[in-house]
DNA sequence: AAAAACTGCAACCGCCAGATA
DNA sequence: CTATCTGGCGGTTGCAGTTTT
């Protein structure tokens, strides 16, 4: 209670203000400044909640508002200051004399956020999108298939026993193993830049989505690969980025390799070495 | 010309933390 | 210490104007 209860007293208007409301809030503001915000509506004659007049105020009348169009130069700090700061909108508009909180979010919802997505970057990290559901669907379906387990490749080995081995060399047989000879980070880089390949770990990460819907233990045990464990869903992306930086891909677009970091909460269980 | 879809933006809502009674 | 109030914040909604069909 309490909160609400000069609502409850007396109907309080909603809804876009009109000239009139915002002169009397004006007026009022110039007048006496600003001070409690709960007491304006009564003493600038307005049927609004002091919150409401507050917003208002830092939203639309106040004289150092800037408004019209956000410059390059502004872009490029938003842009940068969301990069370290995500959606601080309030401490992003601190860095930007004349805008308000508000207008930032809405410039990035409505226009920034679709520009970087158009440049193929993920606006919450402000790094590549290197995925999406229907390549990772595309992937699963591919491993239903026995005969379709390897995509074609120009190479005589399968792309993901060759990609193992590249992980294996890099990691020194930290993620995953393997029984075969070993081959050079560089070959692999440029053997397999702009090729469709398969995700070596979806194999496992398929396999964790299937045992976290079967509540059977032994089956899980079965399903599971030797010396893996659950791990969430963020760690699975993770050990991607860690692949990829290991087998020195800064952009990795160029491998065209689909992970999941585009779909939170829909494959909550994957699977990491031990 | 009209309807539908889209877009941008103003305003609201709910939550939270700090201040105060 | 607890309850209440207030301001601040980020997420979301709703509406008006614009564009597309």
């Amino acid at each position: 209670m309490g909160r609400h209860s000069n609502s409850v007293k007396q109907k309080l208007r909603k809804g876009l203000w009109s000239p009139e409301e915002d002169e009397k809030l004006l007026n009022y503001i110039t007048r006496f400044g600003v001070g409690c915000w709960s007491s304006v509506p009564q003493h600038a004659g307005l049927q609004r909640c002091g919150k409401s007049c507050r917003l208002r105020w830092i939203n639309y009348l106040r004289p150092d508002l800037k408004r019209g169009t956000f410059s390059q130069q502004e872009e490029n700090i938003i842009l940068d200051l969301h990069q370290v700061l995500g959606n601080r909108w309030a401490q992003i508009a601190a860095q930007l004399p004349g805008r308000t909180d508000n207008e930032i979010k809405n410039f990035w919802n409505s226009c920034l956020k679709k520009k970087l997505m158009k440049q193929g970057i993920d606006p919450n990290t402000h790094k590549p999108v290197m995925d999406n559901a229907y390549a990772i669907d595309k992937q699963i379906e591919c491993f239903d298939k026995e005969s379709e387990f390897y995509p074609s490749s120009s190479s005589s080995m399968p792309v993901a026993v060759e990609l193992e081995h590249a992980f294996h060399i890099n990691n020194g047989g930290v993620m995953l193993s393997s029984s075969s000879s070993s081959m050079e980070t560089g070959s692999i880089h440029d053997t397999y830049l702009s090729k469709s390949v398969c995700d070596p770990l979806l194999v496992e990460f398929k396999s964790g989505r299937e045992c976290s819907s079967n509540t059977n233990s032994s089956n899980m045990n079965t399903s599971l690969s030797a010396g893996f464990q659950l791990m969430t869903f963020e760690g699975y992306v993770g050990q991607w980025q860690h692949h990829m930086h290991d087998l020195h891909v800064n952009n990795t677009q160029d491998f065209n390799i689909y992970s999941m970091g585009s779909l939170p909460g829909e494959y909550p269980d994957v699977f990491h070495q031990t």
